[in-house]
DNA sequence: CAACTGACTATAC
DNA sequence: GGTATAGCCAGTT
């Protein structure tokens, strides 16, 4: 792979990388999309790249990235309807699961190869042997 | 080049 | 848990 933009200082190009990462029926936040960009990025310029995503808006899964609290930040894009579309569930105060669809990062080989980082932690833990719901 | 804006987040009350 | 204020960074005017 020749093609890795990591001397690039292009944020918006990578943070439509990391942002097509998200798999299907999953969620981040802006701020975790800025963690694995690294190098400075901040959640305020995820939101302006996603914002600028133009054209792309077909190719990146721009309605999965939610803020902090699992809002929806952006309204009248329909963006609670995609994700609802993919299967993710939304409290009555309009907050998505975080806890059952937030996206645990890229692979620790995948951001390493694209010259990105992993979330550091605080994802979601495994603990409580909570039941699944099926 | 300085100031304002914005699809944010953390802290304080 | 909500509102209010500060901090943060890149892009635009």
């Amino acid at each position: 792979m020749t093609q890795s933009p990591r001397d690039e200082r292009d944020y918006f190009e990578r943070i439509y990388t990391v942002v097509e990462q998200v798999p299907w029926g999953k969620v981040a936040t802006y701020g975790d999309i800025a963690t694995l960009v690294g190098d400075g990025c901040d959640a305020r310029v995820v939101g302006h790249a996603l914002g600028a995503l133009g054209a792309r808006s077909a190719t990146v899964p721009w309605q999965r990235i939610i803020n902090r609290t699992g809002g929806i930040s952006l309204t009248g894009h329909g963006q609670r309807e995609r994700l609802e579309e993919e299967g993710v569930a939304f409290d009555d105060r309009g907050n998505a699961r975080m806890d059952a669809h937030h996206w645990s990062g890229p692979s620790e080989e995948w951001a390493r190869a694209n010259g990105f980082q992993t979330l550091p932690r605080t994802a979601e833990k495994p603990a409580s042997a909570q039941l699944r719901l099926f």
